[in-house]
RNA sequence: GGUCACAUAGUUCAAUGGAUAGAAUAGAAGUUUCCUAAACUUUAGAUCCAGGUUCGAUUCCUGGUGCGACCA
């Protein structure tokens, strides 16, 4: 049980034991950290009692500290200032806590519980490159599904692909009129950029129809339908859907190509996915339930043979499910998907990672799958992200606005190259120690760049300034863990000695700031990592670790730890500092952030 | 038009209904004979507006303004 959890019990039992027969239950109990300015650790918000006892605030203050103080064993003092209650706890809670903890590598981790978790991210269609919006989201998924299995949870990392559909076929047919047979090897391109090429090569062309339509006297709505090119995609997606032979394999040509593209920036991301989906696959899906759904008299159908669902009675409107002609819309293939992955994982949870833009698509997957008496409706989980914005506005691929992530990704490397060169650190590395360490931290800011806002928040990302290897950054965090592997190394102790690397102290001699400040913070690690995984808010995890590495700064500005004023306080010290950076690399593996141990 | 988000220092972000609203960055001033100065210390600077609930509101409620997304 974490620090705060059993003051929060001991307060409970006290004011149990003192006020028996009191009904305290309406009375929400409140316990914080104690502000830097005030002494203590643990605080009790007094309020919420002083109605309910008829006491003023400072009476029922000293009452409850005096019996924590005297029967718990935990706290050395109490004061109470304004309405709150500050306790101490005694400084041998900590350094028992730091002798057991300080070198378990899983500190924080949950026990495996039984719940099975699918995360679906990522999600990419294939008819162009990951650009840096989706970097957020591709971060955002790996992270909460790292997070969840930390907490005890069952994973099932999953990738939709949207590998069909009109936008492919207009890179398919752009290709095929303009790219005089080019291939991934003769263009020198990547075969998702090669993809994306000819997908903006359609719009380009399509638009120039459309205009030319537009000017021979059309009116826009009917040219749009009309250009020649727009024509031939959806003939083409026409025959994709009718299995002709030249077109699926120019189709499995294509995608091959990009699936290529996607493998190279997956891997260099660090990413991984237990369970690929297709929607060639799975496009067909979700029919039957409407058949069922029609059965029942859930849903109803139009004039046109159309059937819908009435969901005005939710406040929403009325949602089409088949097409006069009995084809889907995406909503049906996404029903039949959400039944897909729940019976074939039998899930608890089903976690999609999706911007916020389909915050009202989501809603009615969910409220359909109620209506439709489908046990999977209660697992259906939108996490939904906010878009990333450049200052001039949204990012729009078809004007151009689009923020590369390969080339990103190659910006980031190049910066901490420079950076790093610029130090002037680097004696002694070889040459592939360079190259790793350039990608630890240039990948390392791009991920804690996009992960340390709350998810739900929309982002604005300034390429020019807002990219630094400063201040609340992922380097800030390496550069601590550097410095603790450094003075390690210069003690010939490893990461993670084992206990008996260590004489058996017993600390005696009291707790100075700095140190207690980190231990406080360390101890706090647990709740920390649960909230990041209830909330599934990697952002956490990103405060947290950067706190962290404040205190450990100030710690070792002020406190010398290979010349400590005695043998106690350097053996406290280095514990210490081991515990930081075994909790630092903990949270950042969360993040999919490596730190390096010298820099 | 309808639905839903969001609004905090110059800028980018924090703050389970709790104390004097925290960081980072940009600005100003300092710190290196001593374990990595990618660091540390000091300083100045903010809750969109108007009501309401509460002992107490950035947080909850109502209305307005602004920006955005989605649904037609």
């Amino acid at each position: 049980m974490t620090l705060s959890a059993q003051i929060k019990s001991l307060v409970a039992t006290a004011m149990g034991e003192i006020f028996p027969g009191v009904d305290l239950t309406s009375a929400t109990l409140t316990i914080n950290l104690t502000k830097p300015e005030f002494t203590g650790d643990y605080t009790v918000v007094l309020f919420p009692f002083v109605k309910l006892l008829k006491m003023k605030p400072d009476a029922l203050g000293n009452t409850l500290g005096d019996y924590l103080v005297q029967h718990s064993g935990l706290f050395s003092a109490y004061s109470i200032v304004s309405g709150f209650l500050n306790l101490s706890v005694k400084d041998e809670f900590y350094t028992s806590f730091l002798t057991q903890k300080f070198n378990d590598a899983t500190y924080g981790e949950q026990a495996p519980k039984d719940t099975r978790i699918m995360v679906e991210y990522s999600s990419p269609n294939t008819n162009k490159p990951l650009h840096f919006g989706h970097l957020r989201n591709n971060f955002l998924g790996a992270s909460v599904a790292s997070i969840l299995k930390a907490a005890g949870n069952y994973v099932v990392k999953a990738n939709l692909i949207n590998d069909r559909g009109i936008h492919i076929c207009k890179s398919m047919i752009a290709w095929k009129h303009y790219a005089n047979g080019a291939t991934p090897e003769t263009a020198g391109m990547k075969g998702d950029h090669l993809a994306g090429h000819y997908y903006v090569k359609f719009n380009h062309v399509y638009k120039a129809q459309v205009a030319e339509l537009v000017a021979s006297g059309m009116d826009e709505k009917t040219a749009e339908k009309e250009a020649p090119v727009m024509q031939e995609a959806q003939e083409m997606l026409r025959l994709w859907e009718a299995g002709d032979r030249e077109t699926r394999k120019l189709w499995e040509t294509m995608n091959g190509w990009v699936y290529e593209g996607f493998d190279v920036t997956y891997k260099r991301l660090g990413l991984s996915f237990d369970k690929m989906y297709y929607e060639s696959n799975t496009y067909l899906l979700g029919k039957q339930l409407v058949e069922e759904g029609l059965k029942k008299g859930i849903l109803f159908t139009k004039e046109n043979g159309s059937a819908w669902i009435d969901l005005r009675e939710d406040g929403l409107d009325e949602k089409l499910l088949l097409r006069g002609d009995g084809t889907s819309v995406y909503m049906t293939q996404d029903l039949g998907t959400a039944k897909l992955k729940y019976d074939e994982y039998l899930l608890d949870k089903s976690v999609y990672v999706i911007g916020d833009e389909q915050n009202y698509h989501m809603q009615v997957l969910k409220l359909i799958l109620k209506k439709l008496g489908e046990p999977c409706a209660d697992t259906v989980f939108h996490l939904s992200y906010g878009m990333v914005e450049l200052p001039s506005g949204r990012m729009k691929s078809r004007e151009g606005t689009v923020v590369d992530a390969d080339d990103m990704i190659d910006e980031m490397i190049s910066l901490s190259k420079e950076q790093t060169e610029q130090s002037g650190k680097t004696e002694g590395f070889t040459q592939q120690e360079l190259t790793e360490l350039y990608e630890t931290i240039g990948l390392g800011a791009l991920k804690f760049y996009l992960l340390r806002v709350d998810p739900k928040k929309k982002m604005i990302f300034d390429p020019k300034e807002s990219i630094d290897l400063h201040g609340f950054t992922a380097t800030f965090i390496q550069y601590v863990h550097a410095r603790i592997c450094s003075i390690l190394r210069k003690e010939n102790l490893p990461l993670m000695p084992t206990r008996d690397q260590f004489a058996a102290f017993s600390f005696t001699q009291p707790l100075l700031a700095p140190e207690k400040n980190l231990l406080v913070h360390l101890e706090q690690y647990p709740n920390v990592l649960d909230a990041a995984a209830t909330e599934l808010n990697p952002s956490e995890l990103c405060n947290y670790s950067f706190q962290l590495a404040q205190y450990f700064n100030a710690f070792y500005a002020d406190l010398s730890i290979a010349k400590a004023e005695n043998e106690e306080k350097k053996q406290l010290r280095l514990m210490l500092i081991i515990m930081t950076a075994s909790v630092l690399r903990h949270a950042m593996s969360l993040l999919g952030i490596r730190l390096p141990e010298k820099m």
